[in-house]
DNA sequence: TTTTAAATGCAACAGTGTTGCAAATATAAG
DNA sequence: CTTATATTTGCAACACTGTTGCATTTAAAA
């Protein structure tokens, strides 16, 4: 689906900043930074808009926000509240890359009596794939 | 343990930030928040130094730092890391208080083939026992 | 094309993470 | 107990982040 036709589909307007923010997520691998996703975008906006423009994607669920660390945040496509795509995140700590895990789904945990579940995040940290294999 | 202790043990001065610190945060049912301990610590010091007495007694192993969220940072006790206390935290949404739960232990997940893990961290978010019997 | 509701850019502010350096202090040595 | 030394502290400073209000611009509806 096309970046436009996603905002429309969530009654969101067409500016190209959140076009863009869209698009760039869209075409990578893993989750991005927003200092990368800026980088990346061909138009340059007023942090405030980016700011705003990550929030309203996120409120409406086209992306997801993922808080690794407390200065190592990333953003990908989809919502991850809503819905069943309760994935882990894994983060490796040599490439500094953050990939969802369709694969590994968030386990049900069993809770004392009394606590309610609204939603679980799992964060497996260690070194990915690539960055083992160049060792 | 007494804090001077604690802090002996480990090789570290005993100052009387960080030994508050200790005090404070295991005369405490929940995690703390670095604002609520500074409330409840007795001397008052420099934003500083209490960055750099969490960075340490953290490195040392003496406190972990619970990151729910961006700006949703708590400290409790003990290693996280290191050793087998492994469990998940409990962040309540209506309270915003966060606990430890040593009976929910982090799982192990199957990882694709090249990856190693370092760390597996398990926040789940919801309502506390306390706030659902309110209702 | 006009209208209008929403998005943007700018200024501003408080807060946080972090460093360097001089002064104060905890421990070790005598 | 006193002195020496290695650490810790407080302060100043800086860049960066989260956030808001407001005037201007822009997307979509009429």
């Amino acid at each position: 689906m096309r970046p436009s036709d996603i905002l429309s589909n969530h009654n969101l307007k067409r500016t190209s900043c959140r076009e863009g923010i869209i698009k760039v997520i869209d075409s990578n691998e893993v989750a991005l930074s927003e200092q990368e996703i800026r980088q990346q975008l061909e138009g340059n906006y007023d942090r405030t808009t980016y700011f705003r423009a990550f929030k309203t994607l996120e409120d409406s669920g086209i992306i997801h926000k993922i808080v690794i660390d407390n200065q190592t945040i990333r953003y990908a496509l989809g919502a991850y509240n809503k819905g069943k795509s309760k994935h882990a995140h894994f983060y490796c700590s040599k490439c500094q890359k953050v990939k969802c895990m369709p694969t590994v789904l968030t386990p049900e945990v069993p809770l004392p009596d009394g606590y309610k579940i609204s939603e679980t995040n799992l964060i497996i940290k260690g070194t990915c794939n690539n960055c083992n294999c160049k060792e």
